[in-house]
DNA sequence: TTAAATTTTTAGACTAATCTAAAAATTAAT
DNA sequence: ATTAATTTTTAGATTAGTCTAAAAATTTAA
């Protein structure tokens, strides 16, 4: 048997499944090494490792998938850090910008009965603070249908669901101006230029939004 | 600076703490391979490390004791554990016999805000589940004066305020026999043979306990 | 379709934490 | 006060994770 992976090797399911847009697009060796802030050497080495485990499965020179139980680990893993966001920011009062790098930490904690009794004390959230999914003990995620700002066009509306990315900078601008999850929101011009957008928020009025902030924010039809 | 311990410095630094009885007392290089699972070899090792990092007074063949901030660092440690250990049982539901295993990963969890936020939504609390003392975000603990059950003679009563041992036998034995913090206790009997006790605890009558258990079981006059 | 650029792998080395076996120091017993 | 037992330290290895530098494979461009 000898289960439970270590620290490092839960990064790097993690990273590989976050990585991959979808379950067979293949991980390269470098993207990787970016996102884990490591060099490509190092994961040369512990892919080999993942890879003898069972978790990947890799070609020389091809780069790497997750297998089903890799896939079940990462997800595992994800459930566990979008739970403990959500607890940091609906029970300990932290901002959203404030949570992931505590998350990171938190993921890898290892009891399932932990797991399962802070989702139940958290009501079984199906979302985490940003908006994305979070699975249940089964690994399954319902996420409604979204797309990107940046794909909306003129008189286009919905409701804001969720944010790419986590970065403290964004999560914070986002707060400044005033956009939170849940609100509805209605394209009013998009300049071709810059792909920078004019969009009207209910009740706060008109907003313009430069593109690298419309790409970064998933908006849904309905909740 | 380069400050921040590892999780193992951090295990030397508490148990160095939890088994010195006085700041003063040496900490034997057996003792803490013992408590630390490890062997003597890798325990000197690993204090001349901590003594190089001014954590810890050493000298060879004569053992350890705390450094100022040695003993400041475990008890941010020791802080930690207790807090968690205090969510685990008043929110998640945990058994007291439960949430050491657990908290023994989440002490190491690196977020002074985070424990000062946990800290306030537990009400900040002086005790954990097992009467111990949470030191508070300065390092201070307050713990009235108590002494073991079995140290106790005919006719003495106080309330029990905590237990010396967090084996979860012991503590699901007491749940069982439905001794718990709080409870007004008085001993009837004592046998001189083997230290066995009768004890009568409010409501529940009449109770037969071995010096093992009685060694456990600490008792205050009051709260 | 060769040559250049890029990506990936290998080789060799380092640190933290651990171990076993053996040597040295201390403590306890004759 | 010697000797014996115990404790502690040193010496030498091992494993996980990491690095740099160099070699090999793949991809891109001329
Ligand atoms: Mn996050
Ligand atoms: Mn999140
Ligand atoms: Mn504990
Ligand atoms: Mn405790």
């Amino acid at each position: 048997m000898e289960n439970s992976l270590s620290l490092t090797e839960e990064n790097y399911i993690k990273a590989i499944f976050q990585i991959g847009t979808t379950p067979e697009s293949n991980v390269s060796t470098n993207a990787l090494a970016d996102s884990l802030q490591t060099k490509p050497a190092t994961v040369s080495d512990m892919i080999k490792k993942l890879s003898h485990k069972k978790l990947i499965f890799y070609e020389k020179y091809k780069g790497v998938t997750l297998s089903a139980s890799g896939a079940k680990e990462a997800l595992k893993i994800i459930r566990k850090h979008r739970l403990w966001e959500a607890f940091l920011v609906n029970h300990l009062n932290f901002k959203w910008d404030q949570v992931h790098e505590i998350a990171e930490q938190l993921e890898h904690i290892k009891s399932s009965e932990l797991v399962n009794r802070l989702d139940d004390f958290l009501g079984n959230p199906t979302i985490d603070p940003h908006g994305d999914p979070i699975p249940d003990a089964n690994g399954q995620v319902q996420l409604g249908p979204s797309k990107l700002l940046s794909e909306m066009t003129s008189y286009e509306n919905g409701i804001i669901v969720g944010v790419k990315n986590e970065d403290p900078l964004l999560l914070q601008h986002l707060d400044k101006i005033n956009i939170r999850l849940g609100l509805h929101i209605e394209v009013t011009e998009v300049n071709d230029f810059d792909q920078s957008m004019q969009v009207k928020l209910a009740d706060l009025g008109t907003l313009f939004l430069s593109e690298k902030i419309t790409s970064q924010i998933l908006i849904a039809k309905n909740l």
